[in-house]
DNA sequence: AAAATTAAATCAATCGATTGATTAATTTTC
DNA sequence: GAAAATTAATCAATCGATTGATTTAATTTT
């Protein structure tokens, strides 16, 4: 019988040390290959461990999943969490707009940075494609109140209903860009001529991205009465 | 032995009906599972033929990929393909503006529209994650002029230079605003509250990409000396 | 025009390989 | 020494691909 999951992250433990070694390892696996693509033996093999394992810790296969979504979704809350309750804007329009492209540019830092964080985020944009459970867990426990809080920025920024159709949907669209230039990349890169995505070129796509957010607000902002 | 009786020569011999069937069906199901996911079984079984078929006509399953591309390719030539040639803009501004939007529109009808359409784009929106032929000859057939066009249209809109990085980073920014609505109709219509994406809600979409379009357009405009 | 021939297409059956899962035995850890 | 963890080996099921036989359509020969 598989032992309760820790709650806090050790890293003595034998049991949880190929228990991390698969999930992280799956991780990469899926989100490069698909998680149908993917054997659990290639995942065994490649995090140095048995297949049985597998079964051992997660009961399966599709416990796997559920378990590299958990941990995808702490990585990620880790990440844009701090900057998303960094402040409180308050009523203050223009504090808002800084505080909502600071998430966004810190998503976009996350989601085109660091190669590691790249398997991370493609496993992510996998799991968003079909429906099932590892979709409903996201949603609800990132996803949503990340969105919300997103409106909320926005529409303290322009002037309009954060719940209103027009901030839900803009906030869904300044958000897709960041989520297309990641799954995007390999088009991108070759249109733009580009060897790889490195920093410098991170930039180029997060200044393009900012503008947007900025003609967005400037747009449609309201004077306040 | 006696010959057979004469029988219909009608529309299509009886190859290709079931070719097209194939491909048809395994467009649906690669697009809605992925291609892994699907077994030639299930493609031979939905298309109501039988599964040495696919061997028969397209040499393997990778083959019946390719083929599915071709098509698809074919499909949306014919969608954006007279919205982009219908017009030599010239040096006008304000007639590039107007067939950018047109052809962005265009496109997005077809990504978000009709249901059968939805399984082509999904097809090919997968395909487009992962390196292989299809990728190659999806991208070198059809995503290459494409933006390049576009580029040329943004670029006379806005009187920058058609391949510098503002001008194709930002066709990518807003083209990739249709792909994400395409990909992420699942989070949207749940974030939305919407029952389904229906002709209202792709017109919701439409309007704030467009918005997002004029609203790059008058952000980077610059003055032709 | 009838018969014979060739080519195209579909069929049921089966191939070896691989899938995820499971077992029983063994080692490690505390 | 008991629980936790790992291991090699095996399970039934399914995968894509292939086979040889059969049927259908088109072409040639008589």
């Amino acid at each position: 019988m598989p032992p309760k999951k820790p709650v806090e992250a050790e890293a003595g433990s034998a049991g949880d040390q190929t228990r991390n070694a698969l999930i992280s390892t799956a991780i990469v696996l899926f989100g490069a290959k698909g998680f149908d693509a993917t054997s659990t033996r290639e995942i065994a093999a490649a995090a140095d461990a048995n297949i049985a394992s597998i079964a051992y810790h997660f009961g399966g296969k599709g416990g796997l999943r559920l378990a590299c979504a958990e941990m995808v979704g702490n990585r990620i809350q880790a990440v844009v969490g701090p900057a998303l309750r960094s402040l409180d804007p308050g009523e203050d329009a223009a504090a808002a707009q800084a505080a909502f492209e600071r998430v966004i540019m810190a998503v976009a830092d996350f989601m085109l940075g660091q190669v590691e964080a790249r398997d991370i985020a493609s496993f992510m944009v996998r799991e968003m494609g079909v429906p099932g459970a590892v979709f409903d867990k996201v949603y609800a426990d990132f996803l949503l109140p990340v969105h919300r809080r997103l409106c909320v920025l926005l529409g303290l920024a322009t002037g309009h209903d954060p719940e209103s159709d027009l901030i839900r949907l803009g906030t869904f669209s300044i958000a897709g860009q960041v989520v297309y230039f990641r799954i995007g990349h390999a088009i991108v890169a070759r249109r733009m001529e580009w060897k790889e995505v490195g920093p410098g070129e991170v930039e180029a796509i997060k200044a393009v991205i900012l503008s947007n957010i900025r003609a967005f607000v400037e747009t449609h902002r309201k004077q306040s009465s």
